[in-house]
RNA sequence: GGGCAGGUGGCGGAAUGGUAUACGCGAUGGACUCAAAAUCCAUUGAUGGCAACAUCAUGAGGGUUCGACUCCCUCUCUGCCCACCA
């Protein structure tokens, strides 16, 4: 093997000595901020997976550094947070301890790996000088009326005795001691992200962003349009709200004249009765119950819903009808209003809940179905033909099968199915029908099924049709037919299906809804259609109906976001603390204000510094560990100058992340958090990669606070990330790694083996780097045995032919990998490359140039061993400030092609001809060929030809 | 339940609608060697055939097209994310 090991250390220490990796901040001309997702130091030090992802963004920002830009790519770590601070706990360590020894060794580690990182520009979250400006940029938010402290419904772990984040929730249990989490209601500080919900989503459309993480944050953001409308309340006593009325949110107002049923969340039955209303004692029973639920007993009940009558009722306000109020804890008191009209007809939940309390279901809507497509797709602007039809299901008289009609003039499957004359009944209809399309005359009525109607273009009349549905089931009593009037029987086939081969017969849509509705018995109906039952809306489309209804009942327009506040302090040790300081005199005076009597600790005695304290584990109350240090609380107000006692919950990790890429062009400023200068030099970021794990969380925090920035006027953009790619996860033995597994990948090992060129060359081999794989030594040996073969060839070239122009075949491998490392597919371009080397090997000589070439395209996945030979080649430093071969265009077309010859689309021949050969030139060459002659006899009905690629005759 | 991504040799994976399986791993045979490792050479989708060659193959089934891994529809399986969101 090659010397790997003198050679890395070599160039590590000259590129260090000679700072080729660090840009002018200031001056830079061409700037590239080349950003990766930088590392939580966890305990097991640096993954291969993180690896691969840093060492992906390396090559990125070679390939731009080549091109010619200033390319600034920092790192540091984000040390701060619960993680480490569990590792520590369960280490027995003291969190600052931990953080100083896994410093130590991610920085030698990704040291070794080969990255130009910006070394002077490093930092960590948990560095004074770095979270003085996390609560700088708290305050700012203050001062921006974005921060809210608010009481919250938190995880709460009985055993640990601690609040939990969300992401320290594991199906419903504690991380730590696995039981069961419950919810608690505690004061938190929030950041008003919601007040941002709609530019988030907005701002989504011209991002460059992959389209997969985009969708993630969209549904994350989860907008829905709808109505609200209030029902007012009967029979309520006490409570406060002089209307007595209760506003419900609803996306579905066409469905009101169905809603039959209001149901309020616990959450807001508690809070009625805080303001007076006398429940019963069962409502209060039922209320405390479900408020105490963990989360397990919840995703438990979500199949079986429980609730319970309250006692009081609530005015439909279409139907004028009064309707009952139910409790029950499958209505959320986080979204909408707490509350919801239920319309069990057109909501599945509702329906289930309805069928379980023996509650009105009334259909409001009935299906519509429109061809679209083929032969029936109904024809625009043509006036509709109305008529009244009915569809049959008609079982067997012994076994478990069902009639289905095969159609012979046109391609339909369908079940009987007809139209209704007018002296008739749909009964007597479908009877009628069954006896012409089947012959069978003993049909028994069983069931009528959900009526349903559609529209489409009848061929044989060529008219539009809206026909109207009406279903019936049907079970035959004996076998006892007569024969089909002949003018049916030549146009269907009768088939008697099970129900298994019923499910794969092409049924039209509204066939196929009538035989869901048999089997699956629910007669739930979500999408929309035809109204009925609703007085003077009945046969409007639901869709016109829901603004006509909110105008005659007095609805409002509302706009909902799924995305919550962005819960912001955390009661434990290891993160920023929140610089704020409560005051209860002037709480006092200012009573009642939100906010009251809080306020941010003055910018000049920034930072509040986390003080070292033995008693760092979470406590056994909702307090913060601080909260046992008086030395650290007690302070003095900033207004009054009274005694005052500061916050001492810490806030979320996810604050210092949110952040961090304005730091970074300026770490070293004392007097801001990041100068406006350089700001604008470097950011937006140009290229930022990471874990499509972050898609909601630190991503959208990160833009949250950009936004919030720039209203700030400190800074003049809104989006921080122009350019976003996720990067694959690696597995190892088709799993996650894991220590606790035991499949892990140590990094050290492998460099110390191998080098560190032949590991960045196998992990990025093994697919592009947006996709994941997994990780095998077997793979490995190619990239070794590749690189091997690139040192001997360097070390052999004693004197290559010096010429100027790369040979002409290097420009279709130039433009190749060229391609491919824009895109992030670096496996094609090391693909490519191998292909070159077998190229230089299989034709012995190779001149200087095409050396060089190849080299500088190595440049970026193997930075060590290519600046080696290039200097061997007496080159002059550094390779990795060369300039990126640039390709030919005009000599990516070759004066020979190879024409392919193809008989019905098959392969027969190729031709090596020249370039430029017309249609009649190559169909004789073509037909001279014995292997196409073959099987074209006589002329042949059609030739497509495609110049310079391919002929193909058509026989 | 919803959303997203994806199914190509023994394996990782390539293919602007135009030579499917590039490149690599593995495997088999050979050279070198006392021997092994390393290295080098050859073969390697399946089936049939001595062979030239033929037929079949990109999860399944349809469709569009002169021509489909690629575009459209239906289904299926796998992975990830969200999930009582009114």
């Amino acid at each position: 093997m090659y010397p790997f090991a003198k050679i890395e250390k070599k160039w590590r220490e000259k590129w260090e000595e000679t700072r080729i990796y660090e840009p002018d901040l200031d001056k830079a001309k061409k700037p590239f901020y080349n950003l990766m997702m930088f590392p939580y130091p966890s305990a097991e030090g640096l993954h291969i997976g993180s690896v691969r992802t840093f060492s992906g963004v390396d090559v990125f920002g070679r390939f731009k550094r080549m091109q010619g830009y200033d390319v600034f790519e920092p790192i540091g770590l984000d040390g701060f947070g619960i993680h480490s601070e569990n590792f520590a706990i369960k280490t027995g360590k003291h969190p600052m301890d931990h953080a100083e020894t896994s410093e130590k060794n991610f920085y030698r580690q990704l040291g070794y790996i080969g990255n130009g990182f910006s070394w002077d520009e490093k930092l960590e979250t948990y560095d004074p000088n770095y979270y003085k400006w996390t609560q700088w940029v708290f305050i700012k938010m203050w001062e921006q009326g974005l921060v809210e402290r608010k009481k919250a419904n938190l995880n709460w772990c009985p055993s640990c005795k601690t609040v939990l984040a969300d992401e320290q929730v594991i199906n419903g249990k504690c991380e730590r001691c696995g039981s069961d989490v419950t919810k608690k209601e505690l004061e938190q500080w929030f950041f008003k992200i919601t007040d941002y919900a709609e530019k988030l989503l907005s701002n989504l459309d011209g991002l460059d962003w992959t389209e997969h993480i985009k969708i993630l944050q969209r549904n994350w953001i989860g907008k829905s349009e709808g109505s609200l409308l209030a029902f007012s309340l009967r029979g309520i006593s006490g409570q406060s709200d002089d209307k007595h009325s209760v506003s419900v949110f609803t996306t579905r107002p066409d469905t009101i004249f169905g809603a039959t049923f209001v149901v309020i969340s616990p959450e807001l039955a508690q809070k009625w009765i805080d303001i007076g209303w006398s429940a019963s004692e069962k409502v209060k029973q039922y209320i405390r119950k479900s408020l105490s639920k963990t989360e397990n007993e919840r995703i438990a009940e979500q199949k079986s819903k429980t609730g319970v009558d309250a006692g009081i009722t609530a005015v439909n306000p279409a139907t004028r009808k009064e309707i009952p109020v139910w409790i029950a804890d499958y209505v959320l008191s986080s979204y909408g209003t707490g509350a919801i009209m239920a319309v069990p007809a057109h909501d599945e939940r509702d329906h289930e809940f309805a069928v379980k309390n023996d509650l009105e279901i009334r259909t409001v809507i009935e299906p519509v179905f429109i061809d679209s497509k083929g032969q029936s797709a109904v024809r625009e602007g043509e006036p509709f033909i109305e008529r009244d039809a009915i569809m049959a299901i008609v079982k067997h008289w012994k076994d478990d099968k069902y009639i289905g009609l095969r159609w012979k003039k046109v391609d339909w499957e369908t079940i009987v199915t007809g139209g209704v004359e007018k002296e008739q009944t749909p009964e007597k209809a479908a009877i009628e029908e069954i006896r012409e399309e089947t012959g069978y005359l003993n049909p028994k009525l069983v069931k009528e099924l959900p009526p349903a109607h559609s529209k489409f273009f009848h061929n044989p009349k060529g008219v539009n049709r809206f026909a109207h549905f009406r279903s019936f089931y049907f079970e035959l009593e004996n076998g006892d037919k007569e024969e089909i009037p002949s003018e049916e029987k030549g146009n269907h086939d009768v088939l008697w299906l099970t129900k298994k081969e019923m499910e794969s017969f092409r049924l039209p849509e509204c066939h196929r809804f009538a035989w869901n509705a048999l089997v699956d018995g629910k007669n739930v109906y979500t999408g929309k259609g035809l109204m009925v039952n609703s007085e003077k809306f009945d046969g409007m489309d639901s869709e016109e109906a829901k603004g006509a209804i909110i105008k005659q009942i007095g609805g409002e327009k509302r706009t909902d976001y799924h995305l919550r506040d962005w819960l912001i302090s955390r009661q434990r040790y290891w993160g920023p603390p929140i610089p704020m300081i409560y005051c209860s005199s002037c709480a006092k005076a200012s009573a009642g204000r939100e906010n009251a009597g809080w306020q941010p600790v003055p910018e000049k005695d920034l930072p509040v510094l986390l003080p070292r304290i033995d008693d760092f584990r979470p406590k056994g109350s909702s307090e913060a560990p601080l909260a046992s240090h008086p030395e650290f609380y007690e302070t003095t107000c900033p207004e009054c100058k009274g005694p005052a006692r500061r916050e001492t919950d810490v806030s979320d990790t996810f604050l210092d992340s949110a952040w961090y890429f304005f730091r970074y062009p300026d770490t070293k400023n004392g007097k801001e958090a990041f100068s406006k200068k350089r700001v604008k030099k470097w950011l937006p970021v140009d290229m930022y990669i990471g874990g499509v794990e972050h898609a909601v969380l630190h991503l959208l925090y990160a833009r949250f606070i950009t936004m919030a920035l720039k209203n700030m006027g400190l800074v003049d953009f809104e989006e921080p990330f122009t350019r976003l790619r996720p990067n694959g996860l690696i597995t190892f033995r088709g799993s996650k790694m894991s220590k606790s597994k035991g499949n892990i990948i140590d990094p050290d090992d492998y460099i110390g083996k191998f080098g560190a060129d032949a590991i960045r060359i196998y992990l990025q081999f093994i697919s592009p780097l947006y996709e994941g794989g997994d990780w095998q030594d077997g793979g490995l040996i190619g990239a070794v045995r590749f690189l091997d073969r690139v040192w001997k060839l360097g070390e052999n070239v004693d004197e290559p032919e010096d010429v100027k122009e790369v040979s002409s075949w290097m420009h279709k491998s130039i433009k190749r990998i060229t391609d491919s490392i824009s895109e992030l597919r670096y496996n094609s371009a090391i693909a490519e490359l191998m292909t070159i080397l077998n190229k230089f090997e299989d034709g012995g000589e190779v001149n200087r140039k095409d050396l060089e070439t190849f080299l500088l395209m190595l440049a970026p996945l193997a930075p060590f061993i290519t600046e080696e030979l290039w200097e061997k080649l007496g080159n002059k430093y550094s390779i990795h400030v060369e300039a990126w071969p640039k390709y030919d265009e005009k000599k990516l077309v070759e004066d020979t092609i190879s024409l392919i010859v193809q008989v019905n689309g098959k392969l027969r021949a190729t031709i090596e001809t020249t370039r430029g050969i017309n249609e009649k030139r190559a169909e004789e060459l073509a037909l001279s060929e014995e292997s196409v002659k073959r099987y074209v006899t006589g002329k042949p009905k059609r030739v497509i030809f495609v110049k310079d690629k391919l002929i193909n005759f058509v026989v």
